[in-house]
DNA sequence: TATCTTATTGTAATAAGTTACAATAAGAAG
DNA sequence: CTTCTTATTGTAACTTATTACAATAAGATA
């Protein structure tokens, strides 16, 4: 499963949807950066196409995110996040200096394991955001 | 560290804040239900107090977070709930039927624990949102 | 290539959330 | 109780997000 906009857009067309340049401006863009907010992507998107509406970009990162293509993330602020759906990946944020960093899939995927035989919960969260204090702070 | 509205109230008093009406009202609503959105509150809070504004809702909403009386949450869909800070408590959530269930706090903690040595991270997360499918629908 | 179906887009109106600033009132002081 | 300071609220304007529906165009079919 590979997730390059090309790949994307011939999955999409063997899903049985259209393929239009608005879904592959919006996949170009994700594809540039992660943790994008709408703002932040509609301003690309206006530049390139002048007259990209807000509701083709919500509705499009809806329906990437529905068909798992997209991720949609929190990272503590009350704004939604969009990436392309890669790799597993989670962040720690600390609460004081704001420090981002990204915490090794080992540990996670330990901690998800015993998470699920405990719980027989089937956990698809590939994307998780912890709030807390850093070392440093601590 | 109670939280009842009234013993709340006292503590922003001796924290050198102001108490006021509207404080006391959303406080007052929050106390009656968790996991409610600035809509749903929104909706209760005009009907008691006819001119309350949308300004003072997010505002108080953002102090009452800051100061810890209130933990501001995510479930998955984009939009932000807000519950008085109570104990500790997780949910998971099924992609596939919607069902949510509490995660004992004796897990968590336990999976907390081993990620706070293993990373030096101290989290400060009491309500955490996992989604994936149930046992049931696993 | 021309035609057809309907998924997808843009338009227009609305709802939700944010910001800047002047008016108000909580609570301290006299 | 009255006065004073300033934290907190409401007003007004704006930005971000959502909804309903008519116009468009992707891609299948002939
Ligand atoms: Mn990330
Ligand atoms: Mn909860
Ligand atoms: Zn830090
Ligand atoms: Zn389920």
């Amino acid at each position: 499963m590979e997730n390059t906009p090309t790949q994307i857009a011939s999955q999409i067309r063997s899903m049985g949807f259209r393929m239009t340049p608005q879904r592959m401006e919006i996949l170009a863009i994700l594809s540039q950066s992660e943790h994008l907010t709408p703002t932040q992507i509609h301003a690309q998107l206006v530049c390139k196409v002048p007259g990209f509406t807000e509701p083709t970009l919500y509705r499009t990162l809806d329906f990437l995110c529905k068909n798992g293509f997209v991720q949609a993330t929190h990272v503590g602020n009350g704004k939604m996040q969009y990436e392309l759906t890669d790799s597993m990946h989670h962040h720690t944020v600390c609460k004081e200096c704001g420090q981002r960093k990204l915490i090794s899939s080992e540990i996670m995927q330990e901690i998800y394991d015993r998470f699920e035989t405990e719980t027989g919960f089937k956990l698809m969260e590939h994307h998780l955001t912890l709030n807390g204090l850093c070392p440093d702070c601590k």
